[in-house]
DNA sequence: CTTATACTTCGATAGTCATCGAACGATCCG
DNA sequence: CGGATCGTTCGATGACTATCGAAGTATAAG
C-alpha cells in the first residue's frame, strides 16, 4: 500500500540531488522557480528579475537550473519557454522529507 | 479539511527559508544533518565526518545548522547532543512542496 | 594538580560563484 | 538588407565560504 506515486518516482543520483540543493540556495534562482512553477511554459522575458539582474546573469542562473534537471528551456522565435521538470522536483522534495 | 497539521505547522521567515536552503546546499552539512535525523540526540563526537574534517570545520558546520534553525545543539560533559527540529524542517519541505 | 578529551573561536587561505559589460548569434520586422 | 529584440558566451571582479592550524574554554579522569 503506497501513497502517492502516480507518476512513478524519479531516481535522483546522488549528484543531482546535490546539484538541486545548490541551485535552490540561491534566492534569485529559487524565485525564478516560483515563477516557473506558478506559470509553466512562460517566456523568459517575463521574469521580474529582468528589473535587478542583466540578461547576463539571468542566463547563468538559467543555466544552473537546466543543469540541475528542474527547468526544461525551449527556445521559440527570438525568446525562450521555461518548463517546470515537476518530476524532478518532487523526486527531491520527497528524498528531502524522508530523511 | 486539512491534512497533516498535527504539528501546528511553522510559518518560517523568508529569511530562515533562505538560511535553510543554504544550510543544505553543502554536501557534508547535509550528510550531517542525515545523521542527526536518524538518530536524534546523538553525540556530535559520533559523526562521520571525523574521519575527513577537522573539528574546526565541523563545528563551522554546526553552527551554520543552528543558526539556521535546523538543530538544536545542548553541551553535556565534554561533548555535545544533537537534535533535530523536526517541525522547523518540516515546514522547509512543505514549504518547497508547495511552488 | 595535571593530563586528556570535546568542542569553540580566530585569522588566514584557497576556491567558488553571483554579477557585470562587451561581444556574439539568432530571429523577427520594416 | 538593416535595425531591433532576446538570449548566450566570455573574461574579469568582488564577495562569500569551506577549510585548516593554533590557541582557548570547559569538563572529566588519573
Amino acid at each position: 500500500m503506497k501513497k502517492k506515486d502516480s507518476v512513478a518516482e524519479v531516481k535522483l543520483s546522488e549528484e543531482q540531488f546535490q546539484a538541486i540543493a545548490r541551485a535552490l540556495s540561491d534566492p534569485r534562482r529559487f524565485a525564478i522557480l516560483r515563477q516557473v512553477a506558478a506559470a509553466d511554459g512562460m517566456e523568459c522575458a517575463s521574469l521580474e528579475e529582468h528589473e535587478c539582474i542583466s540578461p547576463a546573469t539571468i542566463s547563468h542562473h538559467m543555466k544552473e537550473l537546466n543543469e540541475a534537471g528542474l527547468i526544461e528551456i525551449t527556445r521559440v522565435g527570438r525568446g525562450a519557454r521555461l518548463f517546470l521538470c515537476r518530476p524532478i522536483f518532487t523526486a527531491y522534495v520527497n528524498r528531502l522529507a524522508s530523511i
